[in-house]
DNA sequence: ATTACTAGATAGCGAGTAT
DNA sequence: TATACTCGCTATCTAGTAA
C-alpha cells in the first residue's frame, strides 16, 4: 500500500478534497501509469480503508477524498514543508476541560512504555484541552519526525492500541500530547506530564491555555 | 519505481539535502517498512538513476540527495502546496539573451505537437531568458498541472526527446516555457509564442523581463 | 558491523472478459 | 460505455549468506 498517498494526492489535485468528482479508472491508470485494473483496484482497496467515499452512478463514478485521507494527504504535506521551510514551534491553544476519569487507567497501562519513549514517568492523569477546529488542524501539520509512536500491546489479559505521543510544553513544563491511533475528530486533546499540571500551575477548569511544541 | 519518492522523502527529512548523512540500510528498511535487502537495492537504484549520490566508508554509508532527487522533492512538495493553499501565479524575471540559433530547428520538428498541446502554432525561434539561482528555482514550484508534457518521438530520421511546456504570458502576450525533459542546471528558460516577441514586444537583448505563469 | 548477491517465494499486475 | 472479476505471469521481495 505505498501507492495509497499516490493515488490521494491525483485525487487531491484534482479537487476530490472539496467534494465528489467524477473520474473514471481509466483516467486514474493513466495518471497512475498503470492499467484500468489496477486503478480500479486501488480505488476498491481505499474505499474498503476509509480514506475515499464512493458514489456509484449508471456511467460513472463519483470520488471523494474522507477526514481519513485529508490526514493523510495533510501528513505527507507536513513532512514536506519541515524538509523546506522548517518551523520552529507549533502553538495551540485550547480550554480546559475535565477528564473523564478513564485516562488515569490508560495512563496506568501504557507508563512503561511512557517512561520509556517520552523520557519521564507521567503523572497517572491527563489534562484535557478542548480545541476549536482551528487548532484541533493544526495536529496535522506537526512533521512526522516529532512525533514518537508507542506500539500496541498486550497486558491485564486485553490489547492495548498505538497511540502517537508529541512531545510538547505548557508554560516550560515538560509534557506531552497523546492520541490513540484510531480517533478521528479530535476536539478534545489529553497531555500527559510528570506531575498533576493543574495543581502544579494551577491551572483552573475553563481556563484558556496554550501548548507548545516544538519541532527538531 | 513508485517508492522513488518515498525513500527520497525519509533521507531528505534525515537531512540529506544538506549534505551526506550516515544511514545503514537497516535504519531505511525501518522506516520503509520493508526489508534490509529492499532498502538497500533501492540505495542502488537511486543511485544508479542519479538522484542520489553515496560515499562508502569501512562502517557506514553515507548519502546525499543530488541536483535531480531534490528537484523531484521540489516538484512533489509543490503539488501539495498546490493542493492546500493554491498560489494563483509564479513571477519570473530575467534577462533577454541571445538564442544559440539551433532552437529554430528544433521548434519546427515540434510544431506540430505544440500546436496541439498549446493552442498556437509556435513562431520558429525561441526568446531567451538568462535568469538567477532565486529565480530558476521557482520552476521548481510550479505544479504538475501547470506543465503540459510532450512525449519523445521520431521525426527526420532521428528521435526528439520528452519535453515539458508551461503555459506563461510576457507583458499579457501568450506563450510558453518550454524544458527538455534532460536539462538539469537552468539558468537559461526558452520561451515560445505566436509571433517573434522580441519584435512584436520591442524587447532589446539584455533587457529585463517578466514572465509570469498563470495556475489553474 | 556493514552492504549486497543469489535464488526461491509471493504479491501485484494486466489481458481477457463478465456485468 | 463504465467497473471489476479471474487467473496466469512477472515484478519484487526477503531469507540465506558472501564479502
Amino acid at each position: 500500500m505505498n501507492w495509497e498517498i499516490e493515488i490521494l494526492k491525483i485525487l487531491g489535485l484534482r479537487g476530490a478534497l472539496n467534494g465528489f468528482i467524477t473520474v473514471t479508472s481509466s483516467e486514474l491508470a493513466e495518471d497512475l501509469g498503470t492499467s484500468q485494473q489496477t486503478a480500479s483496484n486501488r480505488i476498491l482497496s481505499l474505499l474498503k480503508n476509509g480514506s475515499i467515499e464512493r458514489k456509484m452512478g449508471t456511467r460513472h463514478q463519483r470520488i471523494k477524498i474522507t477526514a481519513r485521507g485529508k490526514d493523510m494527504l495533510c501528513k505527507e504535506y507536513a513532512d514536506y514543508m519541515a524538509m523546506f521551510k522548517p518551523v520552529e514551534k507549533i502553538i495551540m491553544k485550547g480550554t480546559v476541560s475535565a477528564g473523564l476519569g478513564e485516562g488515569q487507567y490508560y495512563v496506568a497501562q501504557y507508563a512503561d512504555q511512557f517512561k520509556t519513549s517520552l523520557g519521564f514517568k507521567p503523572f497517572e492523569g491527563t489534562l484535557n484541552l478542548t480545541v476549536d477546529e482551528e487548532n484541533a488542524q493544526k495536529l496535522s501539520h506537526v512533521p512526522r519526525s516529532a512525533i514518537i509512536e508507542i506500539k500496541s500491546f498486550k497486558a491485564d489479559g486485553r490489547s492495548f492500541g498505538k497511540v502517537s505521543c508529541i512531545p510538547a510544553r505548557i508554560r516550560d513544563v515538560q509534557c506531552a500530547i497523546v492520541i490513540p491511533k484510531r480517533s478521528h475528530h479530535i476536539n478534545v486533546i489529553e497531555v500527559l506530564a510528570q506531575y498533576h499540571l493543574r495543581k502544579n500551575l494551577k491551572i483552573e477548569e475553563g481556563e484558556d491555555l496554550e501548548i507548545i511544541i516544538d519541532i527538531e
